[in-house]
DNA sequence: AGTCTTTGTCCTGAGACAGGAGAAAGTCCA
DNA sequence: TGGACTTTCTCCTGTCTCAGGACAAAGACT
């Protein structure tokens, strides 16, 4: 089948694309009203649009009183392929043009193998998903990589925790396997963008986010774009110092947040609970399973474990007391809490909020909603659809 | 006088306005380069804009192997108000349309007296600079005040070092005071914009710029403009944690930065280091003056003493650990320390460097210059002029 | 003196744009 | 059932915006 190869010629066309894109199926006028245009004006692009093949209309929508509208629609055939490459997983989705999943499979993985394995196995899951009827190819791919990402280029820079990555020309080799344009963003900014796109922060124009997973990192979204930096490592708190000659971390310094919280640390410090017999539940656990993860501290809360709650209360403690330094420095809108430990849920959110309110300066929380995500792990999916989707959506 | 009415009728006019600011008196033809618009259109621009009286066509420039070429240049007759209102001192200057000072006055104030007081001194100041024959009137003016600003409407909201102005419509009071339309911000965000109007920042996009003075803020620019954050309070870093449960700090809390470092815990440790005999230097100087300020802690200093420079040195490595967070927060490409404390110097620069460069990520700090700001006092009223002369150099 | 370069002006044709007239296709009420 | 009113969409016209070319002005260079 015949991939996408239209571009919107002007900020018109490509502003009218994204109202399509994020308000669905809507009439000539409705969209007229909102981009201030001439009705006259309008229809120039829109018919501009449609002989493009980008958006089509059909059906007429039912009469709020007069004449009927038709329903000016992005085409139905268009796929974004999303990919969320985690330290230990992989989420790849397929989306219609309204950045709505239509097929979702998630991976065991590790990216230490390094770019060529992943991406094979990346590749693979990609046609797994094609076979499975829901897209005959894909208009565009976003990217996510935990690591700090040389935005223009696409390529990773200096990522701790996926050393062959360093310099791997991520956007050029998928785009010539895919066949189609490619993004990449850190897997941060990528949740951030999701969260806007569908999720809790769909208002909001300077807010953060912080994913806690393996690592931990914050993307910022300043004036409703994600901001990266000069060198594409801005968000990078997870070696903030939290404690002045504390723990050895394993970027060399000492006492960074990632050495107390997050994935690693947790499960680091769970197991250790279970050894030293400072919980029943967590040594069964690792009993049971030759390992813990963050999951079986949060199964271990819920019950009622008391050591799997201190955990969780140190952890977000920690995280809250950064995250106060960063709110008063940033004054956001909205902090959205996601990535794999939100199955801590309230207990973690409750640690943080209170760190928060506590420390930061009450003008900077004063009306400021402290939330947890709310598309789990399709945020990072969802947001490197829209990465993609912007990016063609944008005049060429 | 007849002062400036006109405003750019559009967004060409605008840009012409602040490259001539910016890149002084022009040629049509450099205009038309710079603009990437065609000479004929161009030349429409500029001779609305001559029209108008806002910008004025004199003398020919010297020939560069062809005809000569007619110089461009804003009316010269445009006169621009900074106000910099400091916790304990006021700067208030004059600038034509190019920002360039052209006379300027300091005189010690405490903001406490509230703002009725203080803007009747700032209008007899500025009263006397008009006397002085630089200016005939203002067409605009820019306010900066030591505290959070609700920046559309121009007022400040709940400021910690000046209770007496919570809610007091600056901008309001002193267009009708002035004649002429004003602008309020954050003292430290026109120090920013000053800097890079003017002084070390001129190409920097994303950058901080730390001012130490009474207290302790940063101005932040995203993509060379100011961010202020969701209720105005952003780069408000005075009160972030330094230390748990560290010494109390005025605001409540423990442990601030603050608490630690700017003028007045200066002062307060520098009297306390002469009475308790750990520097006869700074004793000398208490005996002498009845109080000590940040200046005689930066004499002493110079003089060798060891317990002032232990002193600059203890603050300037609280400063550099908060900043340190920052950098790798933010990533900025430049980080400029500026403000009153700027006296104290390399001693000061060269301890918040080294608490930089070793706690924050090395993608970070790779090739990040922290540099002492260049303009001094008139950092303030430079930003202040340029502030207004963003808002009057846009389309109305 | 002749050629080249640069600047600035003028003109033309393509496209952007708003607003109005009017046709199309419906709702609503008597 | 028919007339009045609404909403949507198309078409037309006049005004701007804009680029690019032709050309004149004014000097530099040889």
């Amino acid at each position: 089948m015949r991939r996408m190869t239209a571009r919107p010629a002007n900020a018109h066309q490509a502003r009218l694309l994204r109202l399509l894109r994020d308000g669905g199926p809507t009439s000539r006028a409705q969209l007229g009203d909102w981009m201030d245009l001439s009705r006259s004006r309008l229809a120039v692009e829109v018919d501009r649009l449609l002989d493009t093949g980008l958006v089509i209309a059909d059906g007429l929508a039912a009469s709020r009183g007069g004449r009927r509208s038709h329903n000016i629609r992005l085409a139905p055939t268009l796929r974004f392929l999303g990919v969320d490459i985690g330290a230990t997983s992989v989420d790849v989705a397929v989306t219609n043009a309204e950045l709505e999943v239509l097929g979702h499979v998630t991976q065991p993985m590790d990216v230490r193998e390094g770019p060529v394995a992943v991406f094979e196995q990346v590749l693979a899951m990609a046609a797994k998903l094609r076979g499975s009827g829901v897209a005959e190819g894909f208009d565009g791919a976003g990217i996510g990589v935990p690591g700090p990402v040389r935005f223009p280029e696409g390529v990773p820079v200096a990522p701790p925790i996926m050393p062959g990555w360093d310099g791997f020309p991520v956007r050029e080799a998928l785009s010539q396997e895919l066949g189609c344009p490619v993004m990449v963003d850190n897997d941060v900014n990528l949740m951030a963008m999701g969260e806007q796109q569908a999720g809790v922060a769909r208002s909001a124009k300077d807010f953060l986010c912080v994913k806690i997973g393996t690592g931990i990192g914050c993307g910022i979204v300043v004036g409703g774009e994600v901001y990266r930096g000069t060198t594409g490592s801005a968000g990078d708190i997870g070696h903030i110092q939290a404690e002045r000659d504390g723990r050895p971390c394993a970027c060399g310094n000492r006492g960074c947040l990632e050495a107390y919280f997050g994935g690693a640390a947790l499960a680091r410090d769970a197991e250790a609970a279970a050894r030293e017999g400072r919980s029943a539940e967590l040594a069964a656990r690792l009993e049971a399973a030759g390992s813990l993860a963050a999951t079986d501290v949060a199964a271990a809360a819920s019950a009622g474990d008391a050591a799997a709650l201190d955990l969780i209360r140190d952890g977000g403690t920690r995280t809250g007391q950064v995250l106060a330094s960063l709110v008063s420095f940033f004054n956001p809108g909205l902090v959205v809490i996601g990535g794999g430990v939100t199955g801590l849920g309230h207990n973690l959110l409750a640690a943080i909020r209170t760190q928060v309110y506590r420390q930061s300066l009450p003008l900077a929380t004063g009306n400021l909603p402290i939330v947890l995500g709310e598309l789990g792990a399709v945020a990072g999916v969802i947001g490197a659809a829209r990465l993609i989707s912007d990016h063609l959506f944008s005049p060429a």
